[in-house]
DNA sequence: AACTCGTATGCTCAAATGTGCAAATGCGCC
DNA sequence: GGCGCATTTGCACATTTGAGCATACGAGTT
């Protein structure tokens, strides 16, 4: 079987992918951003921290679904939580998530 | 029921969330960059315009796995195709996809 | 200790997704 | 027209995913 690009730029091409462990971290990363409630969710917490429920009824979501998808959020470093009496306040762990979804914003042309 | 956060807040959080288009259009976008084919797609072209078959041999992927995830990449308006003969090139569409992927990059601190 | 409220978990179901074989298409060449 | 190669498409299958009900848990209040 023939190489159809020549073997320079084949060698350039192999060097610079990522490693698999990057590439698996990235389209992990990029999966949690990748479901409308979470991307919500995400737009919400940017703005002001939150609990359960005050999320759920504000976006409008299911309390079990919104609680579900915050644990993905939090498995995948994206937000964090805050306990406070019976009430658990849940924020953005790391505010460098605003540059992902600006980002995409400005790859989409929003 | 009572509000959990003031009144000032939530009104604050309901007027920033984007709009449900806005949110289904990113979410789509990410989902994507959301598959390790795919990242190493995207990566790879980032690098190189390539066709079908050198990034299915480069990638070590199944050429027509390959080939699905393209069309996908393609309706999602990341990738674009060029035909020369019968060798169809493909390459990224916006160079601003780059900029998303380092986003995450940054927010993961690989 | 019983009750209430905020939240998490287990489970089930439907839907979506990724993969690769087999077959079809497209294009150049003899 | 027939052949070969690059690519796409249709299909089937296994796996993953998102949703929400029912239920359990955890912390404050009485």
């Amino acid at each position: 079987m023939e190489n159809l690009i020549d073997n320079d730029s084949e060698e350039t091409v192999v060097r610079y992918i990522p490693r698999n462990a990057t590439l698996y971290a990235l389209s992990e990363f990029f999966s949690a951003c990748s479901d409308v409630t979470r991307t919500k969710i995400i737009c919400a917490l940017a703005i002001s921290e939150m609990c359960v429920t005050d999320l759920s009824r504000i976006l409008e979501i299911n309390q079990t679904t919104c609680s579900h998808q915050l644990r993905l959020l939090r498995a995948a470093d994206i937000v964090k939580q805050r306990r406070d009496g019976k009430i658990i306040y849940y924020s953005l762990k790391n505010r460098k998530i605003e540059d992902v979804l600006l980002a995409g914003v400005e790859f989409l042309d929003l």
